[in-house]
DNA sequence: CTGGGGACGGGGCCC
DNA sequence: GGGGCCCCGTCCCCA
């Protein structure tokens, strides 16, 4: 039959809006974010395929990290949010454009970030309110991210700087405020997020203002960012060249493309011995590390259960959290209603190293480990809007209030009986065909032995039921998910180191080489480097060691059959 | 290519 | 909540 050409394209055109839609409601959600923009104090998630769809600048960027510091004298957080608006609808609210100098902002942001429908739409504005685009807002090209691409717009009158002291309102001291641009942007996230507000993308009531909007809590995703690095680690610079990509120039990944400036001290704040390192590869790094360390989202392969060696009593395997529920837990993990965004499915496989305690957040043949049960019809976890699971009992909801609704009904008596019902009635995991349940049950299909062994601590025991209540001890410890990749922990604590891991925050640095560290203990560990310190000395080699992990690792050499 | 060593990241857990 | 330590694991370098 004929088809009327200008009806495909209509229909085309439904598709894009539609799929705009939806990408801009996942990004609302969080759900499939896989990239965090930092301005000033605020963190944005977002989709790096949209980004560097939209923007050559980000293009550069996302492949080689998952976070990435903006340049607030280009861009602040309310200007980047209607960027990113723009980004995802393809336009600007009415309100977004009211003001010349709110447009002027927003061409300065699209110029920068090479959004170039975006500062054309500006001009156009601009244009048609009578003005022209101020002689600051004459571009000239900058190096790019990467080095490899048309550089990312610059004013060719704004100094380059750090930001300006309005933004900080910590130290009264313009000289304070100034910080290197380069590095400082996720130093001030840090040390400031706790105090100020925080807005992620798509929570449209949390509000940058200080005067207005519904503050955030600085554990806006589930972590203390306000983590403040020892006595000297407080530095100019806050994330480890090392942490780079290692094709990138300086002027890549994790940090503000701007080329660096000026990088005064803060107030009450020592500077690095040697900022010039802030430009340069630092030399005492024998290995700069691969990007695997500030890029974690993508961790893989991790061998799960090797070797085991559980501490002999040690709790945490058989030992309920107290008592029955993990409601309070859940909650505290969660930022707003609409900020948890984690896929259940996404990204869970990538934990896997779970060391001697228990292994719990390690992949089963593809399937995550902290859903314990089967998603019941209907709520699929992490699928559709049921984005907030239920670790308990695998139900999936729309937002977090209905779940925390939910898992107040949890009892432990009321779960205990529950699967005892399933067991009267035949209808256990056991009997499930899907062998991927049996998989993800530690149960093998047709083996004979071990029939009931957990997956996470590989335990066996002697029936099902056995099997089912020592799991339960897993997911009953494990009641802090990381909100980025929905990973359980047993402590918040851990936790949020773990989320630290995510935003590449590494609030440790060595006074040596600058290498920044997520825990003090490996930077005093890694200070041993530099010292020469051995103090770990093998008894049959007399081999000496930095490291106790490589003298343990040494000693398996000793006693391993050669 | 392989094994050993160096260095480091992540998670568990105790204090 | 954080520090400290343990363990597992990985990557890289080098002989």
């Amino acid at each position: 039959m004929f088809v009327n050409q200008s009806v495909c394209e209509m229909e085309q055109q439904n598709h894009f809006k539609q799929l705009l839609l939806q990408l801009n409601q996942q990004r609302a959600k969080g759900y499939l974010c896989d990239v965090i923009i930092v301005v000033e104090n605020a963190l944005f998630r977002a989709h790096k395929n949209v980004l560097a769809a939209s923007s050559v600048y980000f293009k550069s960027l996302v492949p080689h990290d998952n976070l990435i510091n903006l340049d607030t004298e280009m861009v602040s957080p309310s200007v980047f949010r209607q960027v990113l608006d723009f980004i995802y609808t393809g336009r600007l609210s009415s309100s977004d454009s009211v003001s010349d100098h709110s447009v002027s902002s927003l061409l300065t942001a699209a110029s920068y970030l090479q959004l170039t429908e975006l500062a054309a739409l500006c001009r156009r504005k601009l244009k048609n309110n009578g003005q022209t685009p101020s002689s600051s807002n004459k571009l000239t090209t900058s190096p790019t991210p990467n080095g490899h691409t048309p550089g990312p717009l610059r004013l060719s009158s704004t100094p380059l700087r750090a930001t300006p002291s309005h933004h900080n309102n910590h130290s009264g001291s313009r000289k304070g405020n100034l910080r290197n641009q380069r590095w400082g942007q996720e130093g001030r996230l840090r040390e400031d997020l706790s105090e100020e507000e925080v807005f992620i993308s798509g929570s449209r009531c949390a509000s940058l203002s200080p005067s207005g909007g519904s503050r955030v809590n600085g554990l806006a995703l589930g972590l203390d960012l306000s983590k403040r690095s020892p006595s000297g680690s407080t530095a100019t610079e806050e994330v480890s060249p090392s942490s780079l990509p290692q094709s990138s120039s300086p002027h890549s990944s994790s940090v503000s493309p701007t080329p660096p400036t000026t990088a005064e001290p803060r107030e009450n704040q020592r500077q690095l011995p040697n900022t010039s390192t802030d430009l340069l590869p630092r030399a005492p790094c024998k290995r700069p590390r691969s990007h695997r360390e500030a890029t974690n989202l993508g961790e893989t392969g991790k061998a799960l259960h090797k070797g085991l060696v559980k501490k002999p009593g040690a709790p945490g395997h058989e030992k309920l959290v107290r008592g029955d529920r993990v409601t309070p837990e859940l909650e505290d993990g969660e930022v707003d209603g609409e900020e948890n965004g984690q896929d259940q499915s996404e990204e869970s496989g990538h934990s896997g190293s779970e060391g001697g305690g228990g292994g719990a957040g390690g992949k089963r043949n593809g399937n995550t480990n902290y859903i314990y049960r089967q998603p019941q019809p209907g709520f699929e976890p992490g699928v559709g809007d049921n984005l907030y699971v239920c670790i308990p009992c695998g139900k999936g909801f729309p937002s977090s209030e209905q779940l925390n609704a939910h898992v107040d009904t949890h009892t432990q008596d009321e779960i205990y009986l529950e699967e005892e019902e399933e067991e009267e009635e035949g209808g256990g995991y056991l009997k499930d065909e899907d062998p991927d349940i049996y998989a993800s049950r530690g149960v093998e299909p047709g083996a004979d032995e071990p029939r009931h062994r957990c997956t996470v601590c590989s335990k066996t025991c002697k029936d099902a039921v056995s099997l089912r209540e020592h799991e339960k001890s897993h997911w009953l410890n494990r009641p802090f998910p990381c909100n980025i990749c929905g990973k359980l922990f047993t402590q918040r604590g851990t936790m949020t180191r773990h989320m630290r891991s995510h935003l590449g925050l590494k609030p440790f640095a060595c006074e040596e080489c600058g290498m920044r560290f997520t825990r003090q203990y490996r930077l005093a560990e890694h200070m041993r480097v530099h010292s020469g310190e051995k103090p770990y000395e093998c008894q049959l080699c007399g081999g000496k060691f930095t490291q106790q992990r490589n003298l343990l690792s040494h000693l398996k050499m000793h006693t391993s059959p050669s």
